[in-house]
DNA sequence: GAGTGGTCTAGACCACAAT
DNA sequence: TTGTGGTCTAGACCACTCG
């Protein structure tokens, strides 16, 4: 057994990350190793409590966790389950354009059409609740997958959150610079989606014939204090994108 | 202040229903009646284990839950929030079309064009888990809002699950029959959304013209033993549909 | 009856934010 | 320094499932 394995087999108490993380962590890594196999009970809270000498509340701490994201799913006195596995959640999860790609084993590249300063149309205005003459930036991207468009992007981001952002930035993901550089978090986003007929403008960008079916996806982000982060319109082509989604029934 | 009013203000310990659900309807009811405010930063988890006399372990799983749908937001070392409002969930939560239709304002209503026995399309009879021959329902709904055809849907289920369905049963929700009749609840669904323009036949059905585009939106839905339990197929018009979700960051 | 998850208690110490 | 949420403990009783 080598170093690496060491690290998730057993529990540092002293560590910095929390236990409950760390116990997460290996339950998942152990469901990746065969080790808890699809449909079968897992060992039970107390049983955990008793191999990580922990409380049992931290455990469930742990497997609540699990349970939430669908790993996991709990029967009332018979005991904890792994769920079968699941697609991608690309509706339910924050994810870049690249890390949607990757996970559908496409390539992903892109390609900045323009970089603007300007004052948004009233619609925008509204989105991002701004002032009156209050400046945005518009990025307009390409997106591709396998070297082939996959969809047409528009960001519109308030130039006062983010005074200094330059071209080449956009090689990060927009979330990650606020976090790094603007000590902010990202808090939510809403989305919506609809289906339309491609525009000629948009047509000769994502090389489609026309009378071609575009998804519509527009989004909305939110930092933890509510305000408006960006706003993004991007046209997917139909005929490669398909939206996935997985929804729990609540669970108390 | 009448009975209605009293049951929402005070806690009930012998009550069958938890603490810790109580508490939660207390903070909604009190958002909602304008006692905390969007933005506003509500009593901390200490001051509300002291007001209810109940331990701050439960209040936590309280406002845990109200942060999960994003009625709350925390932050470190200041405070939980009240989050801005949020626009319907339909893609995050399980509802049905009726639910769905009066989110929205609209008058729902619908038609049911078939209800039959068959041995169901490959395609299908994969989704489903079936044995080679066994059978299926099939539904075909035309649903409408405000008396216009919204989507037409198609749902199969496997007869060997309920195998006593009635057509009139159909007025109720199907996860209130598994869940009131069949002692089994509802895990979660997987779904898919796609755009395409709309094929002739369902075309009349749905009173659009050639070369209209309609959302198809697919889903799965399993038991709590990951069972399939119904696979439905429904085609929203684009013109008069759109999605709607929120995705929360990954909180911890 | 033995085992499970569901709920709850009454504390504790930590890191972080504001003053 | 005080107050906040974040984590954790070591118990407890309940309702439920299964043999």
């Amino acid at each position: 057994m080598n170093v690496t394995e060491v690290v998730i087999d057993v529990l540092n108490k002293a560590s910095h990350i929390p236990i409950y993380i760390q116990i997460e962590e290996m339950i998942k890594q152990q469901i990746a190793d065969g080790k808890y196999r699809q449909g079968e009970m897992i060992p039970s809270e107390r049983e955990f409590a008793e191999m990580y000498q922990v409380s049992r509340m931290t455990v469930r701490q742990a497997i609540t966790n699990l349970v939430g994201i669908g790993q996991l799913y709990r029967e009332k006195g018979k005991g904890t389950f792994v769920s079968t596995e699941k697609l991608e959640q690309s509706l339910n999860s924050l994810t870049s354009f690249t890390e949607d790609m990757l996970a559908r084993g496409l390539v992903p590249s892109s390609e900045v059409l323009s970089f603007d300063v300007l004052i948004p149309p009233k619609e925008i205005m509204k989105e991002l609740q701004l002032a009156e003459g209050e400046k945005v930036y518009l990025i307009t991207r390409i997106r591709n997958a396998d070297n082939i468009p996959m969809a047409l992007e528009r960001t519109y981001i308030p130039v006062e959150l983010f005074p200094n952002l330059k071209e080449q930035q956009l090689e990060q993901s927009l979330y990650q610079i606020i976090e790094q550089y603007y000590g902010t978090k990202i808090s939510h986003a809403d989305q919506h989606i609809e289906a339309r007929l491609v525009s000629n403008s948009d047509r000769k960008f994502l090389q489609l014939a026309e009378n071609s079916v575009v998804l519509v996806m527009q989004r909305k982000s939110y930092l933890l204090d509510q305000r408006p982060v960006e706003f993004v319109r991007s046209m997917y082509r139909a005929d490669r994108y398909k939206f996935h989604n997985r929804i729990e029934r609540r669970a108390l």
